[in-house]
DNA sequence: GTCTATAGAACGATAGAC
DNA sequence: GTCTATCGTTCTATAGAC
């Protein structure tokens, strides 16, 4: 029987390692900054076998933004058992604060990548990465409009952008309290929502 | 008598002209994928040249940020002659819309800057770029503090976080759009602000 | 399938003529 | 001050032994 990397016996899922390493090292260092050397090294792969899993460069970056859009889908699958859509995103943002530390240092995964990539006008990647990010809108605007609300797909770009924004502030400035502190912001803002819906009920 | 740049006769501000070129090149293209020849190119100086004016390559970046700088304390400073705070606030935002087509392919320059810029940690040129944002931070502060708010400081993380969120998303789904109904959001909801500030006058 | 060695290209930076 | 030519390095990608 072959698996999913075409092998009948590998050395241990180095196509999955090279994957995981490559969205780890691309989100710390950037794509630019990155060398295909330092993705080997921290799969532990030497470095001229890479070529045998990623043909380019570029298929290791798309491996990546596969990877994270990997992280997000399994996201959304945890917070879909939650039974009311405010608690989800109130979950969606809890979730995001725990990963501030992080953020802080070198921004949202995603939205980092798509900054770097959109500057390119060759090779589509920059689209894919623009696919991610709609992956997070479509599914917090599904959420908005189960709360009743008239502009849900406004709404999420507001949400999601104050994501991209307070990641992108935290990173520059080195202060991960600014994610602790919108984070409240948008929790406190969720719970008026609600109030909203209840009252107004539109 | 010599001039800024050290010289008594330039042929005609080169470093000037330089320091434009790569305000506007390392935007467009990021910092890793711009080379010397290519600024260079864009401010009609021979590549070599380059060396005479800026030693290195992180001494360009360095004069695109100040130029960065340079056009944020300009704008200010026009603001600054609209007697109200909240007309001032909304005039920034104005200004932000009418920027909204070059932002929304390359991001806001700073903000793009300082995602890249972050990913070092050698050189302190994040730590210059996150120094841009905070000259934008502290001044939107100020007005919400003329305004009134008891928490100036984090209404204008939120209110910057906004602008570098619809922007990052603007420019990853290329969508001006989001650019103007975000704007007018932020005009709405500084309106709304005024009211607050009115009726419970704290 | 795995790995080494290296080709080939691009780039930052410098030397030195003018 | 200005410009050309090029050095030295680094990186992507491949050739080919095992």
């Amino acid at each position: 029987m072959t698996d999913s990397t075409g092998s009948r016996a590998r050395g241990a899922g180095k196509r999955e390692r090279l994957t995981a390493a490559a969205a780890e090292v691309l989100h710390r260092q950037g794509v630019e900054r990155t060398t295909i050397a330092d993705i080997a090294k921290a799969a532990d792969v030497p470095v001229g076998n890479v070529y045998y899993y990623f043909k380019t460069k570029d298929e290791l970056v798309q491996a990546a933004l596969s990877e994270h859009a990997g992280h997000l889908a399994r996201l959304v699958a945890e917070l879909e058992q939650i039974p009311d859509p405010r608690e989800r995103l109130k979950a969606l943002v809890a979730a995001w604060i725990s990963q501030r530390d992080i953020a802080a240092r070198y921004g949202c995964p995603t939205g980092t990548l798509a900054v770097e990539l959109d500057k390119r006008d060759e090779g589509g990647l920059d689209v894919e990465a623009g696919k991610v990010l709609r992956l997070l809108l479509d599914w917090t605007e599904g959420q908005f409009r189960e709360l009743g609300l008239p502009d849900a797909a406004d709404q999420a770009v507001t949400f999601v952008g104050a994501y991209q924004g307070m990641s992108l502030l935290a990173s520059a400035l080195r202060d991960p309290g600014i994610m602790t502190r919108e984070g409240e912001r948008l929790t406190r803002w969720l719970d008026t929502l609600e109030e909203d819906r209840l009252e107004m009920s539109r």
